[in-house]
DNA sequence: ACAAAATGTAACAAATTGTAACAAAGTGAA
DNA sequence: TTCACTTTGTTACAATTTGTTACATTTTGT
């Protein structure tokens, strides 16, 4: 296994800090060096940008105070081209910077002073979200059909095709998969869970029923039946 | 690691611990089980890092003197990814291998041999202490819609849209874990407490309501039903 | 071709959910 | 306190989702 390498997190990553205070920027490099983090620093709105868009840092932490223009103001510009996770250094107590923060589209907060230890929680909690989000494909496409598996949505010819929840999920399981026969035991399980016995004809019925509603203008037949043994999705890739 | 989860530990009481030595761990799963504490066990550092990420034990007890890698190359890894309270056993008398261990981000100590009873009292003390300092992200992203949870604020399309108490504290849990079902049990304990009986509909209407109110232009439905289960959060991540 | 097994689906039934309309409980001000 | 207002719960009924039965159709082996 490759060194800081664990269930798919690459630690050795890089962070982004712009403050114009040099002293936190070095105690935070030497802190975060520990955990195979590298710390860039901006001193300024200017240096900042400039880096973002030569490095891909995976998270930003950003102080409110800065010089040429302020915190906020740098955060909406970065919020017009970026999605970096960013938390912002606010003074402590200053209720409306945060909320005003949060609102322009910062991730969170801190409040100065703070420990590098929570500092370095905040951000890597952000930075294995962002990762999670973007790890699994957020749709599974095929000529005439698309599966948004983050909002549960399935598009046909770019037209909203409403299922119901236990259809969807037959449908992202079996399209997930493409190819692989799934039996009507498999099927119950994965949806109702393991338990469940199987006499009746439901999943047939419900694979009857999302055929219905898959039936496009093109007449494609996306869910096959392989005889005596399930279902299976079949589809052109684009 | 569950969906939602990102600071890696939750309630359930479960410790781990990670020691080559397999007597050890028998007699201390005896002994914390006395008090409803379920400790897991594991032979190397492999083993418990597949544990830590299949399960979110509160404690870790980790051994210096491992096979594979030792146990300051391994704790140094941990803290990469997750900020569980661990507490490390050291030979006697290596004065350097404890400042070393907290200096890499180790909580606290303890010298071979000892009493399993001081063990468990160190334990507890972490425990609660990073219960109390555990840090909550500052608001709840995904597209079209912002929870802020520090001042209980919703913004749709970066508007504000005021909710009830219990409409936003609905909001907040289901959006925390996306993609978790809740069911309508779960809901009612979570929101009025463990004892509270469900003969009623209430919950139903409340999500109604909820729906209503965060129908924006868009009409994204950010709350859906999983028939015959509960109600789950989807939403895309920006 | 034939029978047996497996599958497709219409039509109905049962369970679950959505929500309007009303009732009750809680909240805050005068 | 009362009153006006907000929040939450209940009832009742409509709508949706899922399961069952029944029968037609297809597939496969002989």
């Amino acid at each position: 296994m490759k060194d800081g390498d664990f269930f798919g997190y690459n630690n050795s990553m890089t962070y982004l800090l712009i403050d114009d205070d040099q002293d936190i920027g070095e105690l935070l490099q030497e802190y975060f060096e520990q955990f195979q983090i590298e710390l860039l620093t901006a001193l300024s709105p200017s240096e900042g940008l400039s880096i973002l868009d030569k490095e891909q840092p995976s998270c930003l932490i950003l102080d409110v105070m800065l010089p040429e223009m302020d915190g906020f103001e740098l955060l909406k510009k970065i919020r017009g081209f970026s999605e970096i996770p960013i938390i912002m250094l606010t003074a402590r107590g200053e209720v409306t910077d945060r909320i005003v923060g949060l609102e322009i589209g910062a991730d969170d907060y801190l409040a100065k002073p703070f420990e590098p230890r929570e500092l370095m929680a905040r951000c890597q909690s952000l930075v294995r979200r962002s990762k999670l989000s973007q790890s699994k494909a957020s749709s599974i496409s095929y000529r005439g059909i698309k599966i948004i598996t983050d909002n549960k949505q399935v598009l046909l010819d770019g037209e909203s095709c409403p299922l119901t929840a236990m259809e969807y999920e037959a449908l992202e399981l079996l399209a997930s998969n493409p190819g692989k026969v799934y039996s009507r035991d498999d099927l119950l399980n994965e949806l109702k869970g393991v338990d469940t016995e199987l006499f009746s004809r439901s999943i047939d019925i419900m694979v009857s029923r999302l055929r219905q509603k898959l039936k496009n203008k093109h007449n494609r037949q996306y869910l096959q039946t392989v005889w005596g043994r399930g279902y299976q999705f079949v589809g052109e890739r684009e």
